[in-house]
DNA sequence: GTTAGCACTCCAACTCAACGAGTGCTAATA
DNA sequence: TATTAGCACTCGTTGAGTTGGAGTGCTAAC
């Protein structure tokens, strides 16, 4: 027995009602809602060969059918295939823009949630080597220093320095000098200590303010190193009955809530996608376990070469796949418009 | 008939046993595991009693009793009274730590809310008048300039700047001279048109950065203009079966994610808090319909003269309040340490 | 004033039957 | 041979009793 057309669209039919309704869907539904001009019968039989197939399943012997992750899967890919096409196609070519990036970020978490009514997460893109593009001292005020490192990709850190004895003028222009003659283009790994020691040098009796400059360096860099992300409609999921029942609604909210298990996700799913697409997980395929009554659709953005962040949606199994794929793909044209704007 | 102080032990045995069950109370309870040596009978005479004074109600006839609000508000005026006091006399006289502050915030949201197991919520204090009081343009690439704009607070903006034609260093330094002369310990009404004019004179040929900056200026103080609120543990009120139902959950939910409505009971409460204290909000009298079912504490930090905060809590009408009170009065310690370590 | 005792109330949990949606199978039909 | 009508069967859901227990109010005795 194989899987011939009219197969196929019954089950089509099965997941597409099933989405819907979030209800096991019976022969005599998809009889009367569908074009197939088949009896109620017919359908059985047919249904009878997919649940063989495994495409499908009765949650008890009396009622409808309800898709597996099989049959998901089968839709997925087979329906959806020229949408992913038409996506991976368009390498969307973000031009970089550090600065606000994060409320940038939130706002597309914000719009993927509002529109598809699932739960959306955005990554921050990460720069693998980050190095010292620029740094500059400036005196606030008397006792107060204010160190501005700027980093691969535009990222602005400041920090604030006390410093016990006020520094001229002359002695802060020089030390500017001194720290991005020595530092610029430099990552982490490569500022060491006898380039320390001479920077301590040069700098005089002022070395110490060296030190707390280096200080503020590996503190704004090792701050970029956590992958950060950003959350959006996570209460959406109480919307579907499937998944809003007490324990898994509670444990599904924590993960969104504590986002350190989302980042193991999105490292994941990074490691696998060797493909800079759209990526579906259906059910127990999706990284997390809390998940494994969730569908997760993840789409990979390309800020520069080498440097990306994901986007995602998490949601029902009888997830919506085609308006998902859909706003991802609407939401990285807006994102690409965003940042070509300014 | 009044409230003798065998009433009010009754009560506040009734209101402890509340807190930890969630359950009615009844009469033999009380009788078994307090230290009043009285049967059930003269107990439920008692409570008989304070069900007529309005303190305690039964969800249904023969069911024990629970707290009503007014049950709530003896038992916090009176038996806090001590703590509430011994808070407000420690002033808390915080440091201010502008950068980095987020962070600092954040974590205390998140202390509160795994001290408690309710729900946390830190406002960011706000200056009212944003005066500008460091400006500094450098040059971070040929045509990309970093605007650094210090504000009252030490809170630290960044602005890259796109310029089409490069400025040399002594147009830098010129800019950097006219910027600050003109604009240090000014607040944004204060920046007129005759002032930008005058500017503009003085850069020349360069007068459109001036605007630019300009523009990042009252960004930047624009930006700092909305209240920023963190929040943290709101997946806690799922703990209480009272909160847990579908419907007022989603709705408690929500509220934490959208932040916007607790903008709105922080700007409330704050009108209010002629009284820099901690403040309790019993069901109707918390400032937003959703938390009707809640008690909402909240405190006022204060970082200068002026400025400040405000942390909260919020959880069930059965909040173990001794153990709230206690919590924000450590966490406020803490804070106290942190700013002064730094 | 306190307590023991008892009738009463009402919720929660359980059982049970009726119902209906949906199935699988069989026999008839095109 | 594929399709369909018909029917018996299954099983979850719903709603109506039933019961038990927790708790109360009241009364009479201490």
């Amino acid at each position: 027995m194989d899987l011939d057309e009219r197969k196929v669209k019954i089950l089509q039919a099965v997941i597409r009602n099933y989405l819907e309704t979030g209800e096991p869907v019976g022969s005599r539904t998809i009889s009367k809602y569908t074009d197939l001009n088949l009896s109620s019968a017919t359908i059985r039989n047919e249904m009878s060969d997919l649940e063989e197939l495994g495409y499908i399943i009765q949650p008890h012997t009396s009622a409808g059918r309800i898709p597996t992750d099989k049959g998901y899967r089968l839709y997925v890919d087979n329906m959806m295939e020229d949408k992913i096409h038409e996506i991976e196609d368009m390498k969307e070519e973000l031009e970089k823009k550090a600065d606000k990036i994060e409320l940038l970020l939130q706002h597309v978490a914000k719009l993927l949630a509002v529109n598809t009514n699932y739960t959306s997460m955005v990554s921050k893109p990460q720069y693998k080597h980050k190095k010292v593009k620029f740094i500059q001292l400036s005196e606030v005020e008397v006792d107060q220093m204010l160190t501005v490192i700027v980093i691969e990709g535009n990222i602005v850190k400041n920090k604030m320095i006390k410093v016990t004895n006020p520094l001229n003028k002359e002695i802060v222009l020089k030390l500017n000098i001194v720290l991005n003659t020595f530092l610029q283009g430099l990552d982490l790994t490569e500022i060491n200590m006898a380039l320390i020691q001479k920077m301590k040098e040069q700098a005089g009796e002022y070395n110490d303010v060296v030190g707390l400059i280096l200080d503020a360096i590996a503190e704004a860099i090792q701050e970029e190193d956590d992958l950060e992300i950003y959350t959006s409609g996570a209460t959406n999921i109480l919307k579907y009955p499937e998944l809003s029942d007490a324990q898994k609604a509670s444990e599904l909210l924590y993960t969104f809530e504590e986002k350190e298990q989302l980042t193991r996700l999105i490292k994941d799913t990074n490691s696998e996608a060797e493909n800079h697409g759209i990526q579906v997980y259906i059910g127990d395929e999706a990284p997390l376990q809390v998940m494994k009554d969730c569908s997760v659709v993840t789409a990979t953005y390309e800020i520069e070469e080498g440097v990306y962040g994901k986007i995602g949606i998490i949601g029902p199994k009888r997830m919506d796949y085609e308006k998902v794929v859909g706003t991802l793909q609407t939401l990285m044209v807006q994102l690409d418009d965003i940042f070509k704007k300014k």
